[in-house]
DNA sequence: AAAAAATTCAACCGCGTGAAT
DNA sequence: CATTCACGCGGTTGAATTTTT
């Protein structure tokens, strides 16, 4: 048969852990190393699973790790890692000495995310909400549009109302709005709102609304660059800022379900080229051809390099190998 | 000052992958 | 070759803490 279980699952101790424990596991780990994870809570006596054991050392008692708050450059490193990886967290502390997946995790999704949407920014596709809307409009045919817009609109009408009537945001004691010109800096310094589940507020009165005629779905569309372009400006929706300097990445590859209309670029000019690259090697981990998507990966810099990435996102940056 | 609400983050859960048997 | 499980990962939970009312 196959290998022994690595503990009993009935006589192990859970939950939060005390001082006198870490210092068993330390102890140990500083003596033995952590070679076998099954063995070691045996041997350091210890009435753990291994499991929960190599979570408490890999995301607390590492010699290594940073237990304070997040720099502004941390936060910079995660969002742009974000923009291009998604949900990658161990790739993405990776590049953050110190930090474990858990922690940049956590960070993420209490405050980054809130920033991000407080902001105007879709925190999954690093889009502006501006830009889904746009998408909603040339997606469809203008009746299905305003069909499909009124209902997303009233969903996020609180950022319409801000916009419209020039209510300014404060952004940690200064009066800006992004169309003020902020750039990455400001931006992921700036005092979120919070707008969290906004999109899936979009998403969800989008979906009511094709559940109430599904007639009006278009059984497939084509994308027309030259509409993306001119519906952008016709539509009302237009009102939303957008941040000079910035050009906005497609979906994170690898993140789920963003296949969909929500994530498909507004893709122009110059920026086709290096989306499609991007686009393409998430196809390729798609279809689980994972070494194609590992050279594609191994040679990222492309990406890097074009202009295409929302933050500025160099090879350089990155201190560690990607794969 | 107390209660309620919101936030944080350590720990757990479940899944995919690859290794051991 | 099939089975079983360790490991690593991303998602989720819930107790503790902080903030707001």
């Amino acid at each position: 048969m196959g290998r022994i279980p690595c503990c009993e699952k009935d006589n192990v101790k859970r939950g939060q852990w005390t001082p006198e424990e870490d210092n068993k596991l330390s102890s140990y780990i500083a003596q033995h190393g952590t070679r076998n994870w099954r063995l070691i809570p045996k041997n350091a006596g210890l009435q753990r699973c291994g499991k929960s054991c190599r979570l408490r050392w890999t995301n607390y008692l590492r010699p290594d790790l940073k237990h304070g708050q997040f720099s502004d450059s941390e936060e910079q490193t995660i969002v742009k890692l974000h923009s291009v990886f998604g949900n990658r967290w161990s790739l993405i502390a990776a590049q953050l000495p110190g930090r474990t997946d858990n922690d940049v995790k956590n960070h993420w999704n209490t405050k980054l995310k809130k920033k991000l949407s407080g902001m105007g920014i879709d925190p999954v596709t690093h889009k502006p909400f501006s830009h889904l809307m746009a998408e909603i409009a040339t997606t469809l045919a203008p009746p299905q549009a305003a069909h499909l817009a009124e209902a997303a609109l009233g969903c996020f009408k609180d950022e319409v109302l801000h916009l419209l009537t020039k209510k300014p945001i404060s952004f940690q004691g200064q009066h800006s709005t992004m169309a003020q010109g902020n750039n990455a800096t400001d931006y992921i310094n700036c005092k979120p709102e919070e707008k969290d589940d906004t999109v899936e507020k979009i998403k969800l009165g989008l979906s009511k609304a094709i559940q109430e005629e599904p007639e009006m779905m278009p059984s497939s569309k084509h994308w027309d660059s030259s509409a993306a372009t001119s519906a952008s400006y016709a539509m009302p929706y237009s009102v939303f800022p957008t941040v000079p300097g910035f050009q906005y990445s497609p979906a994170p590859f690898g993140s789920k379900g963003d296949a969909s209309p929500w994530s498909q670029s507004v893709c122009t000019g110059s920026t086709c080229t290096a989306m499609d690259q991007q686009n393409q090697l998430h196809e390729k981990l798609e279809n689980g051809d994972e070494s194609e998507a590992t050279k594609e990966i191994r040679n990222f810099s492309n990406i890097f390099n074009s202009d295409c990435v929302l933050w500025d996102l160099q090879a350089d940056d990155l201190i560690n190998p990607m794969v």
